[in-house]
Parts: structure tokens; C-alpha cells; sequence
DNA sequence: TGGATAATACCTACTCTCAGGTATTTCGAA
DNA sequence: TTCGAAATACCTGAGAGTAGGTATTATCCA
């Protein structure tokens, strides 16, 4: 039988040839390419088709989610798996709405991880969640889209004039969607929205 | 001749794994254990003896920076490798600080860290820094003591009030570092400074 | 023993943000 | 089609942060 074909894209190189070496000891797997940036993979997605792709979500310009979406529209067959170091549960939900085949954070062991991987390749999905604290998870839940894209701003250091000009809105507004978001999240200062933007990696 | 001995210490358990497997497969290395947390180690420390210690920075709870100089304390003539995902200029420098033999970013490819760990062993330090803005560097050396430490108190979120309360200081004084810290980076607000704390790895 | 730097403290005027409202429109699901 | 959530917009008063000053110690180094 024929080996199960795969591609790593991390910007970690370190981490990558390791990964790639751990995959390969299980004589089961055969690494056709590393890529260490999305841009770089993304360049050449539609010539590399393998049977799996390991993608790290955290990959400095662009996010491993995003590449997911596209490899599961040029490759709908190969599977995909998120490597994350961030294991936060929003990023879960979000690796499910991408269409991933499975999450591994980088806290996992090397033959769990065989284990994981062997398991989706036979078709099963496998979204390790560890998380402890289930209330954040749900009040980030609460927040909407454009409450979402509000926070980003925000945390970019932005003040409610500039963001307001940004998003074609009135101050007024983006000072609601400000009160809302402390709100919902029990916050109660911009400083503190942005320290808990950065904590929980949203 | 007998191999060298060594003990990597990184949260990330695939990660050590990886780098386990790639400097084992040099034929030159032997790995006596792998720690997936500072306290783990620290507990430990004193029993294990290896020629050479790979320490994540970026441990979670506590530092590399600092294991790095309790495994100087303990086995000055060990080599201690610190390993980071993070490349800031004031990380390497802390590095030196605390006495490393050498600093590897997880950019590194697996080639090129076996060479520099080969150098790192014979006695050589080894610093990479690829670092692409001076400016920045530069910009952080300015800041003094006091106001770093009241950056790390902005950066979590606190007021002017509760952070004069904790120092016992003056709401004024508390005020005028804060002032002074916009001034020397260049930013026009506490926003702008949390923003850049976190990108800059304060 | 200067001289520079760091840390401390105070003041005023101005701007931005926050709390606590109200209100309209749009759009999707029941 | 009706109900509700989401997004939009406005208002006021209070509180927090910023700009641009001045000034006093303490400490370290030349």
C-alpha cells in the first residue's frame, strides 16, 4: 500500500522539519513539501496535491484558516489539520466553520498526535479542546461581527474617531458598539478591552 | 568519544519532540529528558546533569530567561541554548543578560541549528538576530527601569489611579512617567502603547 | 565635587472615553 | 408577517487621560 502523502506550511521552520520528521518515523507518511509562510503556499496551491495538509493557524501575515477555506475548495478530498499553539475555543469554532478536519494545539505529544493524524486520515474529525474556563469562551460568543471587527480596531491602538472614519460611521455609533462590547465582556475601560483582546487572542 | 548529553524545556510538546528527533538523528546528541513546564524542571533542577539545556523563552508561567540563570547557578559549565518564537532585539539582549550561551529564533531550519548547537558546544555563543527594525530597538533602550515596569501595568489593562496605588506613588508622578513613555516611543496615547507592548513583546 | 539622569510631585486646559439613556432601520427566522 | 437581534445614530454629565509646563530629591559617574 501506498504511502499517505503530506504538506506542512508553519513559519516555524524548527517546528516544521520536526513535525515532519515525526510524521515520517511512523513509515506511514511521506512529506512532499514544507512551506514557511502562507504566501509562499499559496503561490504554488493547485500544483502541491496531497492526500493531507498540515496547516499552522498562527502564521504572522496571513491566518492557517483562511488557507484551509482554500485548499478545501481546490482539493475537496485531501484533509486538513490546524496546528495551533493558542488553544483558545473561539479558534476551535472557527477551524470547524473552515472546514478543517481536525485542531491539534502544539501542547499535544508527538504519538498522540500520530495517533490524531492516523485517525483523520481515516475520515474521522478530531478537535482537541482543552480549555478551562468555559465562561470567556461563551462571552466571546455574545459579541457580533461587527462588534468583533470593533475590538480589532481597538486593540490596534485606535481611538473611536479614527475608527469611526474608518468604518464610514458616526462616532456615536462606534462609541455604542465600544459600550456594548465592555458590557457583554464585563469590562470596563478601553485598556482593559485591549489587555483582554490580547490575552484571550482574539 | 561519548555523546553529548542534553535536556530541552518547552511547553510545547511537539515542538521539543521535533527538535529531540532532530538533533538525535546527528548521531552527536543524547537526550536525557524533555520538561513541558518551568516548574517541572525547576523541581528537578539539581538532579539532572546534561552538557547542554534547550530552554524555551515563551514558558507560559515563568521565564527561560530566568531557569537560564538558575542552570548557570547550578552547572556552570553546562551550555544553555535559549529557543524563542519571538526575535526581538531586547529578548537577545536580555539573553546575554542572564548569561545563555546562545539564542536561536524557531525561524532556524533544522540544519542550521545543528550547526549552531555543533558551534554552541565547542565553546562559541551564538546570537541570531534578524532583526529587521533598529529603530525600535533603539526607541525601547531609552525607557528606564521604572517606566518598563509601569509599561507592564498599562499593558494589563490599569488605570493611572490603581497603578499609583500599587507602587505608592503619587497619581502625578504616575502621570509624568506615562507622559515621558509616549514621548520616547513616539505614540499619543495609552491605547497606542498597550498596542504596542504586545507587538513589540514589552 | 560637579553634572547628568532618574524618580518624584504638582498645575491647568483640553480631549477622549464611559455610563446611562433613547430611537430608527434592516434583515432573517419563526 | 411579525418579532427580535444587529447595526446605526444621538445626547448629557462625569471621569480618565494628554499636552506642556515647572520643580525637588537622590544617585551615580567622571
Amino acid at each position: 500500500m501506498s504511502k499517505i502523502t503530506f504538506t506542512i506550511v508553519d513559519d516555524h521552520r524548527l517546528f516544521a522539519d520536526g513535525l515532519a520528521r515525526i510524521l515520517q518515523e511512523t513509515g506511514l507518511f511521506e512529506m512532499l513539501k514544507v512551506y514557511n509562510s502562507g504566501s509562499e503556499f499559496l503561490e504554488e496551491l493547485g500544483k502541491v496535491a496531497t492526500d493531507l495538509f498540515m496547516i499552522d493557524i498562527q502564521l504572522g501575515e496571513l491566518s492557517g484558516l483562511d488557507l484551509c477555506t482554500k485548499i478545501k475548495e481546490v482539493f475537496p478530498g485531501s484533509k486538513v489539520i490546524l496546528i495551533s499553539m493558542i488553544e483558545a475555543p473561539h479558534l476551535i469554532r472557527l477551524g470547524m466553520k473552515n472546514k478543517a478536519d481536525g485542531f491539534i494545539p502544539k501542547t499535544t505529544d508527538a504519538s498522540i498526535l500520530k495517533e490524531m493524524v492516523s485517525r483523520i486520515c481515516g475520515g474521522e474529525k478530531v478537535f482537541v479542546d482543552k480549555s478551562s474556563s468555559p465562561e470567556d469562551s461563551n462571552k466571546i460568543n455574545l459579541l457580533t461581527e461587527r462588534e468583533m471587527e470593533i475590538i480589532h480596531l481597538v486593540k490596534s491602538g485606535k481611538s473611536t474617531r479614527v475608527i469611526a472614519e474608518e468604518l464610514f460611521l458616526s462616532e456615536f455609533t462606534v462609541e455604542t458598539h465600544r459600550k456594548n462590547i465592555l458590557k457583554k465582556l464585563n469590562l470596563s475601560s478601553a485598556n482593559e478591552l485591549i489587555a483582554y483582546a490580547y490575552a484571550n487572542h482574539l
